[in-house]
DNA sequence: TCGGGATGTATCGGCTCGATACATCGACGC
DNA sequence: GCGTCGATGTATCGAGCCGATACATCCCGA
């Protein structure tokens, strides 16, 4: 009860907010901006979440400066407080199936440049495993009724499969990239080896 | 009230039970073996959904062959009635937005083969207008914002783009194939001419 | 001046998922 | 024989989320 909802939205909420104040309007419209193609949030879930992060305390509402009330607008906008930084930077922090599965990658990677190189790492590692696991599964069990399958269900299996090849060769240069880019940020420390 | 639920797991139910009875436990494995890389349905779903179909004599429980009962095992093996098959046929012909949306496209393109051409044209096509105006607004908002994000999410942008113009490519090989044998099939028939 | 479209806040019904509970079965070691 | 572990199997519950909808204001052009 109460506007509980997952840490999905509340992340997205609090990552946008950090840039810049937003009322409800122009947060959802940012979000489905910046989210595109993946997911689309709705008034329905996001009103509730901004009226529960309100309730605790991790946004407030900004009135606007008086010389700018002419009408008496009703617009409210909403900024995060101290406790509301602190509770992103804990989110951000985490790096666990939340953070990699389907509804969740997204927006966890969209706010990457206020994540620490190392969870980074973590997520794009964890998210590549999540999705290889799919690809076995589908595999196997495409092996075990290839035979049986028409050629439209075949050629859905196929094409999802391409798709998930090709998320994985993107996680691949992804996490190249940052290894690179932590091994020359500190080149004296070596832990693993050259195991690439 | 009294499991509803969309349109999308009736048909996919419906569509498995067509080839072949099935009990609860064996119809999700297939289901999720099936749509692999695009949805999961749950028991949390599956089950109400089952009862539902059973209520209004869309489905029905075969009782096992007596000879094969032993222990009495409790397996509830539904197959399609009459009706039920009437009503797969009415959702197959349903060419809407309810067939090409994000969630619903995969389970209505798993079935095509027992889909009218026509209609799988109408899908398909409905499937790639529905892509391109994604395009189009993610383009014009990225053009707006490009130059104020950092890598990540103009990462996380491209990709999402990139993958969204590789199903459009797809969807038009397919719909080239449909028009393809669809005249191949009918040569004298000529309403569009050679519009391709 | 009138209407339509964008802006803006808000709620409700209903569908869906993840977690969980509970029970039986077959295979394995010991 | 016996415990137990994983797969099979049916089922529910809390909670989150979406689509549709309602309502109000603002701005702009005909």
């Amino acid at each position: 009860m109460a506007g509980g909802q997952g840490r999905v939205l509340e992340l997205a909420v609090l990552g946008s907010l950090h840039e810049t104040p937003l009322h409800g309007y122009e947060l959802r419209k940012r979000l489905n901006a910046l989210l595109g193609m993946f997911r689309a949030f709705s008034y329905g879930s996001l009103y509730p979440c901004l009226r529960s992060l309100l309730a605790r305390g991790l946004i407030a509402e900004e009135q606007p400066a008086p010389t700018a009330i002419v009408g008496g607008r009703s617009k409210i906008v909403y900024k995060l407080t101290a406790e509301g930084k602190e509770r992103l930077q804990e989110l951000l922090t985490q790096a666990g199936p939340a953070a990699w599965e389907d509804e969740s990658f997204g927006v966890h990677f969209a706010f990457f440049r206020h994540t620490e190189a190392e969870v980074r790492l973590r997520i794009l590692e964890g998210r590549r495993s999540r999705l290889e696991e799919r690809l076995d599964a589908v595999r196997t069990a495409l092996a075990r009724t290839a035979e049986r399958l028409d050629s439209y269900t075949l050629e859905l299996q196929r094409h999802g499969l391409e798709s998930v090849e090709r998320e994985v060769r993107w996680l691949n240069e992804l996490i190249a990239t940052e290894r690179r880019a932590s091994s020359e940020e500190r080149p004296e420390r070596d832990t693993t080896s050259t195991d690439e």
